[in-house]
DNA sequence: TTGTATGCGTTATCAT
DNA sequence: ATGATAACGCATACAA
């Protein structure tokens, strides 16, 4: 039901030039006389005409489309992709976004409909789910630049840009330490995550380097969930020996334990301090606020962006980048203790 | 430094027919023998066969590539897009994502590039900012289709999934009313974004038949932001006729006048009971959680995206069809007064 | 049932 | 400085 729109076919006939003339005039390269230049781009301006970047694309065998994969648009992610956007805009790059909602099936089904929709290549973070990369590797095996931001798996050789989540978890658990919790419980996620496998390696480091003893009991993995996260502090905190401290891999976890606490009459952060991840509004906003470790997402998110271009505009074989960024303890109520 | 893809025509030679014969084996038409078909599939799989989209978009003259661009990607939006990419996908249609950040500028820029992207067509939400629509109705001469939904601007005719955001006001007013408000402030964003003026609708309607006179000193118009809000309701708060109900057209604006009430000490609901709009999660989290006035994101988005399919896939003159959805009162702490 | 030829809108390689 | 023509990968009208 579209009209044709017009093209360079139209404007060659319309001026009285040939199409390559056209082509050249419009793109603005050197051997053209001005006058003819002149008259060519005046009447494009007129019938105001659009490239076809789905032509130029078959031509130049790209789509100057970036596929982003994100497991949901939480305030990470959709800042993230912020950045991702800006860089790409900046490049001459339009992002096309897939969300796979933490869900195996979905980035698998989202992955396929990406790479035939002839994007350039794939920014993605890890759903919650995925343990098999195999539809990633094919996909690099033709040679499709791939970018891993996030959600890693140490399964996978890409450029990737990750926060030092191991700093991240030492920085939140030491804090808590300092306050004065002998008890600290790590809230995780899927036991096989990586932010959460990076996060814990942190949280011994600060249990060890304060000679606190390591308790396999106070480590709670579970769904990548706030109302899972609510069960599993409800359990914890029926137990005799209750913890005095909650370090949450992510603020999406760390509400969950903060209705618990609630709910439960617990005080914060007198009778159980909490930390969480992200720093998302919400936790500066809740009664206490909640001290959260923070992730420059934006840049991030940005950087992500130029390593894929980067490694899409080199010629030869590319070495994979990665690049870490550094976590940044935000403290709030929920940990404040004034000992 | 990507390598070529296989083709068609690489199948063909490979297989020995002609590349109409794969064609027409790939895209299982019926005038052609199970042998040669078997034997095309057998070796498109082999060599994982992709088929490339751009050529065909070129041919078909579709990308199958539906633009869509958003103010933000706050829970509202976040949700509608994914109704918007589920119905999408049913369809076999990819999305892409575009937000403008509540910038007219950017609105225009991204405009643009998604059009040269060549999407089949734009569903899009305004900016708070936008006042000029030239720029949609320039797509629009081409017969590109267009879906407007959320915000909305009476200035453009097209097909539209809108909330009755004048109910919305109503509900939330009426409710604040029969929780004995008398001086009920209406916190508005920019005064000519088409939701704030039909929520305003709502709550004068609902002023008028409770009998409560109208006063345009409790009309709060200002920038669609948080500490906007926090400003404006901090102002009002210091007059010696404070408001004793907050109706704000947004929780991203409730927010900013919650921090205002609890700062300036005032009791939830008991000083002033607040009702804000979109029922973001963060709503239930604080203590007093906020009421709000909910709307349908998921299934306004998978409309959205309908509308614009089946825009798409008339042949005949379209015609332009707008869906309301009715918004719903989600009563909490912040206005529940026990009289 | 299969093959041939043409076109989609653009870029690029030759000529002129 | 400009034009003719062959790609790019696929779909399709027309032949065989």
């Amino acid at each position: 039901m579209r009209s044709k729109a017009p093209t360079i076919k139209d404007i060659a006939r319309e001026v009285g030039v040939s199409i390559s003339t056209v082509s050249r005039a419009l793109r603005d390269m050197p051997e053209i006389s001005e006058e003819t230049k002149k008259r060519i781009l005046e009447y494009s301006k007129e019938i105001d005409y659009q490239p076809n970047m789905v032509a130029t694309s078959l031509v130049k065998r790209n789509s100057h489309l970036i596929g982003v994969l994100v497991p949901n648009m939480d305030y990470f992610f959709a800042t993230a992709v912020k950045g991702i956007d800006e860089a790409a805009m900046e490049a001459g790059y339009t992002v096309v976004i897939s969300q796979s909602n933490e869900s195996y099936g979905r980035e698998l089904a989202n992955t396929q409909r990406l790479i035939n929709s002839q994007v350039d290549g794939l920014i993605v973070s890890l759903s919650s789910e995925t343990q098999n990369l195999d539809h990633f590797k094919r996909i690099q095996k033709k040679e499709t630049p791939l970018v891993i931001f996030d959600r890693d798996c140490p399964d996978i050789e890409a450029s990737k840009v990750m926060l030092d989540n191991e700093l991240g978890g030492w920085l939140a658990t030491k804090h808590l330490i300092e306050g004065g919790c002998e008890r600290i419980a790590f809230l995780g996620a899927q036991k096989g995550l990586a932010i959460s496998i990076g996060r814990e390696k942190g949280y011994r480091k600060a249990l060890k380097e304060a000679g606190i003893p390591y308790r396999p009991e106070l480590i709670i993995h579970g769904e990548f969930d706030k109302d899972d996260a609510y069960i599993r502090t409800m359990e914890e905190l029926r137990k005799s020996q209750k913890p005095d401290g909650i370090f949450a891999v992510s603020d999406r976890l760390a509400i969950g334990a903060y209705m618990a606490i609630k709910d439960k009459g617990l005080r914060m952060p007198e009778d159980i301090a909490l930390v969480g991840f992200n720093d998302e509004p919400i936790t500066s906003l809740l009664f206490p606020s909640i001290s959260s470790v923070s992730q420059p997402a934006f840049e991030m998110g940005k950087m992500a962006a130029r390593l894929f271009i980067e490694q899409l505009n080199s010629d030869e074989e590319y070495e994979n980048k990665v690049v870490y960024f550094k976590p940044e303890l935000k403290i709030r109520d929920s940990s404040s203790r004034n000992r």
